[in-house]
This record gives structure tokens, C-alpha cells and sequence, in this order.
DNA sequence: AGGCAGGTGGCCA
DNA sequence: TGGCCACCTGCC
């Protein structure tokens, strides 16, 4: 395929190499892979296929299919223009040494903005899966029932094209489980084709509230898809490293799940969901 | 070979 | 409300 020559992108905060890495490949979004040989990151999301390169200063470059030139949009993506260093000195990092390390080493981290939909997609596939099978799911699923968008590169399914499979189909793509949870969500979410964009539009606490009205999706897949889908940047997922992490280094021992997402919303604040995403790369880092 | 992995929902006290 | 367990599958 044909790739339009590397452009430099107008990146309000710098990225460094480890953090672009954790904000594409670290459980944000599943369907971003390493071209070893090109050195560069190649990745799909809506109809957009894109190469990002990590360059000199921090600074990013991007190259698209020549088909597609027309359909980049990776300044919403990337979100590009969002001044992350200013977001960041309104977290606590003054009186948190675990946050203050944790931004240091990942300077330019950032917390995406995914196709609503699809974040959702993912993240049901993601129950008591790690990040390589999460890949892997996606793809089928973007193989089998997804859009061709240019020559070998396909969309996820939208929950319309996923209706019209059946859970049995479903569970052959290596879904397990996870199959019933997303033929059942996508047989309601086909019914009312409106219902995701109004959930994206309400305030963080009514969007959690109807997400996890759909099944499979409970408080922690729900925190995910506003988080990572929706700008919703007050949802504080509590996974297992973000439980490790605020146990372990907090000396949270005897708090739960359920008490630690109110942890974090409280100690965070109004961007707990960044910190969360800084907490997660580090504890992963560490480990 | 058995336990576990970026959870959820149902059942029980 | 709070704790426990089954549920698919692949990987160590």
C-alpha cells in the first residue's frame, strides 16, 4: 500500500517515546501494533488508518494510506491541541509522591479519544482478558463482521453489524463469554440506534449510570469506555494494577473495588482518570 | 496440569 | 450490602 511521505503533527505538549507507547499500546486502545522494520506505530480507528512516528523533541509524524489522505483525524484522536501540562498541574502531584514519579517517567501521556462505540466494544471483550488476547478479539471481530476501509485494513463492527451475528458465531472469534454479553448489548443498542450518542452527551455519573444498564457492562468497563471513549475525564477505572497500586503504595489494604473508585475520584479530583492512567503505566512498568 | 488474567451477574447470608 | 463463584479461552 501507498503512504503519503512522514508530516510533522502541531502537538501542544510533547510526547516521549515511552509514553506515546503506553497511550497507544497500553490499554487505552487494542488495535495499535509496532512495525518493527518502519519504526513506527500503525493503528485503526472509525475509518482512519494511520502510521505515527515518534521523532527528535518528542514531536510526533504522521503518514496515511494515499487512498484515504482526505480522512485524517488524528488532531481529535491524539487530542492534540488539549494543553495536558496544564490538566496535569491541577492533580495533586504537590503533596502525592507516587503521582509526581509516575508523570515524570511518562511525560506527554495522554488519555485518547476513541469512537464511543467501539471503546465500548473493546472493553467488553476485556473482562479477565490481558491487553495481547484483547488485540486479538478485536481483530477477529474486525475481520470477520467489520468494514474493509482500504486493502486488508478493516473497522470494528458497529453494534448494527454485530446484531445480525449470532452469539454462536461470536464465540468461535475466541470471545468466550464475553459472546452473549455483546450479542445481548448489541441487539438493544441496534434497537436504539440514538441511545450511545445521548450516553456520550450527559454529564459522567448519568452516563455510568445507563451504560451499565446494557449487559456485561459493569462499573469498571463502564469507567473505561467514558474514560478512553467518551472525554469523560473524572471516570476512574479501579483494574487490577490501579487496585495493586493504590493497596500497595497508598497502603490502601482493606479497601475494596468499590471504596477505591471513590478514592480516587475524591483524592484526583475533576482529572482522577489521567491519574489513573499515570498510576496504571508506572505500577505496570514496575512489575 | 492447574491457576490465573485490566469483570460481571447471580445467589446466598 | 457484601462475599463467593461460574463463566470461555489461552498462556505460563
Amino acid at each position: 500500500m501507498n503512504w503519503t511521505p512522514w508530516q510533522y503533527l502541531k502537538l501542544k505538549c510533547p510526547i516521549n517515546r515511552e509514553a506515546l507507547k503506553e497511550t497507544l499500546d497500553g490499554g487505552q486502545a487494542f488495535r495499535w501494533k509496532w512495525m518493527e522494520e518502519e519504526d513506527c506505530w500503525e493503528g485503526i480507528w472509525g475509518t482512519t488508518v494511520a502510521r505515527l512516528k515518534h521523532a527528535t523533541d518528542d514531536r510526533l509524524q504522521i503518514s496515511l494510506p494515499k487512498a484515504l489522505e482526505a480522512k485524517a483525524e488524528i488532531g481529535d484522536y491524539l487530542k492534540i491541541g488539549t494543553d495536558w501540562q496544564q490538566i496535569i498541574d491541577q492533580l495533586p502531584w504537590r503533596s502525592d509522591e507516587i503521582l509526581k514519579t509516575s508523570i515524570s517517567a511518562f511525560q506527554g501521556l495522554r488519555i485518547l479519544k476513541q469512537p464511543f462505540g467501539e471503546t465500548l466494544l473493546a472493553f467488553l471483550c476485556s473482562a479477565t482478558k490481558q491487553i495481547p488476547q484483547i488485540k486479538i478479539m478485536c481483530e477477529n471481530l474486525a475481520q470477520t463482521h467489520g468494514e474493509e476501509i482500504v486493502e486488508g485494513y478493516h473497522a470494528l463492527p458497529s453494534w448494527q453489524r454485530l446484531s445480525n451475528a449470532t452469539e454462536t458465531e461470536l464465540r468461535k472469534l475466541g470471545l468466550g463469554f464475553r459472546a452473549k454479553n455483546i450479542k445481548r448489548t448489541a441487539d438493544i443498542l441496534a434497537d436504539s440506534p440514538e441511545r450511545l450518542s445521548t450516553i456520550e452527551s450527559l454529564p459522567y455519573a448519568e452516563a455510568k449510570e445507563e451504560l451499565m444498564q446494557l449487559p456485561g457492562v459493569g462499573e469498571k468497563i463502564a469507567d473505561c469506555a467514558l474514560l478512553f471513549g467518551a472525554e469523560k475525564l473524572d471516570a476512574f477505572p479501579v483494574d487490577t494494577w490501579i487496585l495493586k497500586s493504590l493497596q500497595n503504595r497508598y497502603g490502601l489494604h482493606d479497601w475494596n473495588a468499590k471504596q477505591l473508585t471513590h478514592f480516587g475520584r475524591i483524592h484526583f479530583g475533576e482529572y482522577a482518570g489521567l491519574a489513573q492512567q499515570f498510576l496504571f503505566s508506572w505500577e505496570r512498568s514496575e512489575s
